[in-house]
DNA sequence: CGTATAAAACGAACAGCGTTCGTCGATCAT
DNA sequence: ATGATCGACGAACGCTGTTCGTTTTATACG
């Protein structure tokens, strides 16, 4: 909903703050800077409060409630991605670029896709993404219905595939060693691992380690991407492509 | 020195209570019990001992830590999935038919697939499922990469998909509602929420309110694993089916 | 049969969590 | 100047996962 800002020419006093001056966009500005820095898991409304040189109590003045904080958190992130003007042309390149888009910004602020996934977006950003998939999508023709659906399931797969990713990112946090490092050696665990099995049981997945573990991170979102949106023509291809609403 | 009689409050001897006997298995049965009831929120290590009758320090002895028991739990309930016998000419109808089998698994013990999201599968449940869909699929001629790719594709759907779902189940938990009747009062509070926003700025969203919300979660479960399967098949097609490994 | 030893069970506690309550102090309209 | 309103905040509640040190039990052995 688009609200009035207050007229800039109304007395602006405030100059004197006495108390800390704290606000809503303050808090969600903390907030995301600490979960960008130490973690989702590191983010409570104490340590929020801390960093903003106050109590907890002080926050619910401004937030409902730490659900509510995340939320507009993650409204916050999703106000990076940016949507094209639709071209019904590209619309299946515009799809997979702004998907791809979502996928780079949810990687940047690792741990907030877990966020996404636990909520259906009602702030502005997450409308105004919404909006665009839908726009581009029907600009090219795509049947509404298929349209509406393709959007649940593209946000399910963005937010689902960035949360498996924030997950090692966290694990990596708590055992203190550096990226690389602990990528390798955590993969190299699970190989390990993989390669001890009785093969009696699971002869295919022992044959087929390598294939199973060297796709790195990106290359999987895009392989499923790619399914989706291939899956998306070839739906529309067999139920018709000009289907009236 | 006049002899101290023994202080009455010292310990009475309690009797001859026979110990409980604890165990893993006990442990983790009693775990999805708790899930299943009350959901996965409430399953806390001292809820669990609670229910066998003894102390949280107790289940330390059996299991290393809340993550292990979760995942001993989530395995368990893996171990409702059957995987059939690959049958080269049916390999799609199979991957389907085992997907849907899974999603309706983790739809029964909704909560479990939080856990399932979070972690690669190691107990012999899982590695039992993913022998399966790699038999199957190789049977089927899908490459040996494709195969594996899909199956962490696949899996992540079927979790994810799962997730959201139960957090659906824990709100109408919380609400104290019946099902049905949180369901549509919910989604028709989405719906009137969307019905309101400025049609300037979100002008396909308003339109095509129906679309958005008319699918069930089974509908849309299904059009995604359709549009994956799809997918696999034009992708196959594209990168030739007989590839060697 | 009595006793030593290892394992399991356990009570209590720690540090941290989200949230609420009641109070205090500052700002603003009258 | 004064009363009302609202943000800031200290303290507390009930909960969490986990650990420590101790007690109790079952088993092995002389």
């Amino acid at each position: 909903m688009t609200q009035i800002p207050a007229p800039p020419w109304r007395k602006t006093r405030k100059a004197s703050a006495p108390r800390t001056v704290l606000s809503r966009d303050l808090i969600v500005a903390t907030g995301l800077r600490l979960i960008d820095a130490e973690g989702l898991d590191a983010l409570s409304m104490r340590r929020v409060a801390q960093a903003l040189d106050t109590g907890p109590a002080s926050l619910y003045a401004h937030v409902a409630n730490k659900e509510e904080l995340l939320e507009l958190i993650y409204d916050e992130v999703m106000s990076e991605i940016r949507v094209p003007e639709p071209d019904p042309e590209r619309w299946l390149e515009q799809i997979r670029e702004l998907i791809m888009q979502a996928f780079l910004v949810f990687r940047a602020h690792a741990d907030i896709a877990r966020v996404g996934l636990a909520t259906i977006p009602t702030g502005p950003n997450g409308l105004r993404v919404a909006e665009g998939q839908l726009a581009i999508m029907l600009a090219g023709g795509v049947p509404p219905k298929s349209a509406a659906m393709m959007i649940d399931r593209l946000g399910l797969y963005v937010c689902s595939d960035a949360y498996e990713g924030s997950l090692y990112v966290s694990r990596q946090r708590g055992s203190g060693k550096e990226l690389g490092e602990f990528m390798s050696e955590f993969f190299g665990q699970i190989a390990t691992f993989y390669r001890g099995l009785p093969v009696d049981r699971f002869p295919n997945l022992v044959a087929r380690i390598d294939d199973l573990m060297d796709a790195n991170g990106t290359e999987r979102f895009e392989f499923g991407l790619d399914l989706l949106l291939r899956g998306l023509v070839s739906h529309i291809r067999e139920a018709g492509p000009t289907t009236k609403d």
